[in-house]
DNA sequence: GTCTATAGAAGGATAGAC
DNA sequence: GTCTATCCTTCTATAGAC
């Protein structure tokens, strides 16, 4: 199917996730996204009625996509640390193909923190802790890893991997200055974090056997 | 000095800090930045001509603010350790009292990436490695950072501090749920992100010795 | 310096022809 | 379904009185 063959709802949807993941919700425009999708401003309100229906629509595809990511990590039949370094290859690995994403969900969140309370309302929480437990019973009281702390870990894993991305302008520009390249840094990122966070774990375990 | 007897320009800018902070460049109004400041929008024209200038007063004296924040680290004659433990403490702390600071600058370099490149050619990052060399050269070379590495250990550093006031929402959503308390998560932190990092660095040199 | 009034532009949304 | 024309509101910015 190419551009031109593209129904225009379908149209209209794609440039307004470029948009509005490009400029956030207050910095998107109407008139910005019907010239995208070439057509005019009142076709958009024609299949979307308002800007903040189609928001709506554009967010939840993307925060859907987003956590989707997270999924295979649970479902996988792996030992802990192999699904480390497969969360960091894969996580980082979307991430590279949709950059701004996590910076586009994380502020819009700021801006509407009901929206993920909903979303975690869905979740039983207790439930996917029993899976984990279950999956790596023996690795976890290893490694020290509890109910407790275990949001210290996820928060260490999940940042390693989406901080790159939040903080890029920084990190790009210092790079750059270093005449080092960020690209390369994500491809070696995907390797440095997992041997990072294994390597904790493991010095954690050595100290709990003295 | 009591609110009262701020003067004006002092009262506009506190107040557009507040405003811009919360709602972004795009989000913030100029009406709303009046109303808090309890004077006429025409004002806020005399003393700063148009929102961007308003907006750029404020944006430089924050990221100053923040970048200052990094600056005793450097300083401070500790060990490498105790550098890192003295980083979380005082960052993490930093933050707590400001949370939204962390979002609102890397939102609004996404925006405008050029401003953060302006910043970054004025340091000498040469000189900041020979620095940090200098200090610590056993050290660095015993938990094998090198220059070629350092940009994945800092943002590994900087992101543990930082994600968490990047993904509050999210975090403290599922916390919720969880029924532990966010800012108990934050306190706790600033020791568990120092023992992480230098658990990892301690493995990696256990490892250099085989 | 501070206010009122208003200009001028932009943006979201709708009416109505085709 | 798609377009043109236009309404209405909001927002930044300025003019001018005090």
């Amino acid at each position: 199917m190419t551009e031109e063959d593209k129904q225009t709802e379908e149209k209209i949807f794609e440039s307004a996730t470029e948009v509005f993941v490009e400029k956030g919700m207050d910095g998107a425009r109407m008139q910005d996204i019907a010239n995208r999708a070439g057509i005019n401003k009142s076709l958009l309100h024609y299949y979307y009625r308002t800007k903040d229906h189609l928001f709506n629509a554009v967010f939840e595809m993307i925060a859907g996509q987003m956590f989707k990511k997270f999924a295979p990590v649970l479902d996988e039949n792996l030992p802990l640390e192999e699904k480390i370094r497969f969360f960091f290859r894969e996580h980082i690995a979307f991430m590279q193909k949709n950059p701004r994403l996590p910076s586009f969900i994380l502020n819009e969140l700021h801006r509407n923190p009901e929206r993920i309370r909903k979303l975690i309302q869905n979740i039983d929480i207790n439930k996917l802790w029993t899976t984990i437990e279950a999956q790596h019973k023996e690795e976890l009281k290893r490694y020290n890893i509890t109910k407790e702390n275990i949001p210290q870990f996820m928060t260490t894993v999940a940042g390693m991997s989406v901080f790159p991305f939040v903080a890029r302008p920084v990190i790009a520009s210092i790079m750059e200055k270093m005449g080092y390249d960020f690209d390369n840094y994500l491809e070696e990122r995907k390797e440095y974090a997992a041997d990072f966070v294994i390597n904790a774990l493991k010095k954690q375990e050595a100290s709990n056997k003295m």
